[in-house]
DNA sequence: CAACCGATCACCT
DNA sequence: GGTGATCGGTTGC
């Protein structure tokens, strides 16, 4: 896969979270997730997204927004483009993107990223030596998994959850350098009890680095 | 205020 | 392929 051309990275504005999260979500497939570090050393952590779900707003009892708004999601009720960062499991956060106009829940939940940039700073957060991840299947354990990416690029609740993903000098930002899936495959979520049916994960069809096969 | 439980991961067989 | 760890948000008493 191509590295993208930083000269021509052009950051998504809000308007494009602004829409039904399905749309958001295939639209998101091959943009590049990019995590600049501004304390101590600057560092540039990205990497390419192959995998997402949808959470919907309404009729989605897998949603965190099925119950309506509380003092935990209210992000997602909150205006397009911000992360949503929750705790799960006591050891995991998770990021999500909160999509539709102000005032309506649904969102789309990252689930895998390809690493591009800062793979040894990401290791480093992830506790794997550098010399594993000099094989595909070791590179894989740095962001192959909605826990694993958000503790590769250094991504909590605390720092994170309601921040905007629009603003060039954004620390979490998403890029678009021009790449595009050829083709996208839809299957059921993953990890969940309730709505468990719906076709609503997507990913890049044969990239090694979706979390899981089917 | 106690109990329940999950949009996961690592490690085991 | 199975399962326990771990903890904050939510709900029910």
């Amino acid at each position: 896969m191509v590295k993208p051309i930083l000269r021509k990275e052009r950051v998504l504005p809000q308007g494009f979270y602004a829409r039904d999260p399905r749309i958001v979500a295939r639209e998101l497939l091959g943009k590049i997730l990019v995590r600049t570090l501004t304390h101590g050393v600057q560092q540039r952590l990205s990497g390419r997204i192959v995998e997402v779900e949808v959470y919907l707003g309404e009729g989605d009892l897998a949603a965190h927004s099925a119950a309506g708004k509380t003092e935990r999601n209210q992000v997602l009720f909150g205006p397009p483009g911000h992360a949503y960062v929750y705790f799960i499991y006591g050891a995991h956060y998770c990021l999500n993107f909160s999509c539709m106009p102000e005032g309506n829940a649904g969102c789309v939940l990252l689930r895998s990223i390809e690493p591009i940039e800062g793979l040894d700073w990401m290791a480093k957060a992830r506790g794997i030596s550098a010399e594993r991840i000099s094989s595909e299947t070791g590179k894989r354990l740095l962001t192959a998994g909605p826990g694993r990416l958000c503790q590769a690029l250094g991504i909590t609740r605390k720092q994170f959850n309601g921040a905007p993903l629009f603003r060039p000098d954004s620390d979490l930002r998403i890029a678009d350098d021009g790449w595009r899936p050829r083709d996208i495959a839809e299957t059921e979520r993953i990890g969940i009890t309730k709505s468990s049916h719906l076709p609503l994960r997507y990913v890049v069809a044969g990239n090694r680095f979706v979390s899981k096969q089917r």
